[in-house]
DNA sequence: GTCTATACGAGGATAGAC
DNA sequence: GTCTATCCTCGTATAGAC
């Protein structure tokens, strides 16, 4: 894709984009063709063209999503900000589309673990180990530069934050400013713990 | 129901139990009549004597959940034990089912949030409402025992812990020994902030 | 690539016999 | 209270025309 230029997106993607929120707002098992359908504005059958099963659809949103969030990352690692700053950054991307009635893609399907397929639960077990990988090296900046001790170890506090954050996701749904609710969780959490 | 007297299970309470621990598993789209009625022998049809409808069903199963819950918490509350001693053992109320793969039912209608019907969230609203209050007392007690500080808010400070067992549950969804998983998060966590 | 038409099963729900 | 029989809708998926 070449900048300045306007390319439409293509049918495929469209599917993949508007399937994403859905499963995003409503789970794997509560959306449908027909909903998918009435948004990209093409029939149900034609969707079988581009993803022939409901599954295979599902695995490429979940491989696609992890691609999206491992390239965030990196552009927050890149930033060469402090590992606090570093973290609040991190801890951002999960307040986008809240708002929405959205959470994370993966804190989704792992509350649908049970009626996934299996390639598709791999993604799942993939993604959140990547997350870990990630905010691991973070947590590590951090101890080196003696920010913060990380007790009883760098892993674990890695998923202690990443249970944070899809808590309060879930936790946020219930009401009525989403957004707010999860910064309250969250910031102060973080900023305690981490600067 | 009196004490040493064999009662048998009525229906109604069977199918209340089967459907709760399906929701729990699969969540709410994902578990049909079908299926509770091949738990509990009897036919699809005979469910609707006992429940004219899913949502219904639905809505008395958080209903249940929510006293069921607020009992085992009131029992942690008199047994006097310390207010970290208390913390402990609430945590452990969400290990109960991890191993079966079950998960909080009020975790699991979280996510499933926006096809619920009213009532049913008005039901989880008032789950974690409860639970964030019970939370509170204990919190409030540790610091006029000067045994912590919560900050900025004991409010937030239990928000704070719901959000990360309810996190947590998710995480340990996607591996192997869930129990292991949960237990590695959570106590920790608590260890560090509160004893 | 997208359409229409259709297959086929599963979902929740109702009627009426026992 | 539970059954059988049945309804109707919606789900994913396929075949074949354009």
């Amino acid at each position: 894709m070449v900048d300045n230029e306007i390319v439409e997106k293509k049918t495929a993607q469209k599917i993949l984009d508007v399937a994403r929120d859905l499963v995003r707002s409503r789970g794997y098992s509560a959306f449908s063709y027909a909903d998918i359908s009435e948004q990209v504005g093409i029939r149900k059958a034609s969707i079988h063209y581009h993803f022939s099963s409901k599954d295979e659809l599902v695995g490429k949103l979940v491989l696609q999503y992890r691609e999206t969030m491992a390239l965030k990352c990196d552009r927050i690692a890149r930033s060469a900000a402090s590992p606090d700053r570093q973290l609040m950054e991190f801890a951002r991307l999960y307040q986008d589309g809240l708002e929405e009635g959205q959470i994370c893609l993966c804190a989704m399907l792992a509350a649908d673990f049970a009626v996934l397929p299996e390639p598709v639960q791999d993604e799942i077990r993939i993604f959140f180990q990547e997350t870990e990988t990630w905010l691991a090296a973070v947590l590590q900046q951090g101890c080196e530069a003696k920010k913060w001790q990380c007790h009883p170890s760098i892993e674990q506090e890695a998923k202690g934050i990443i249970a944070m954050l899809q808590g309060a996701q879930l936790l946020a749904r219930s009401v009525e400013d989403s957004s707010a609710m999860f910064e309250q969780i969250v910031f102060p959490l973080l900023s305690a713990r981490f600067s």
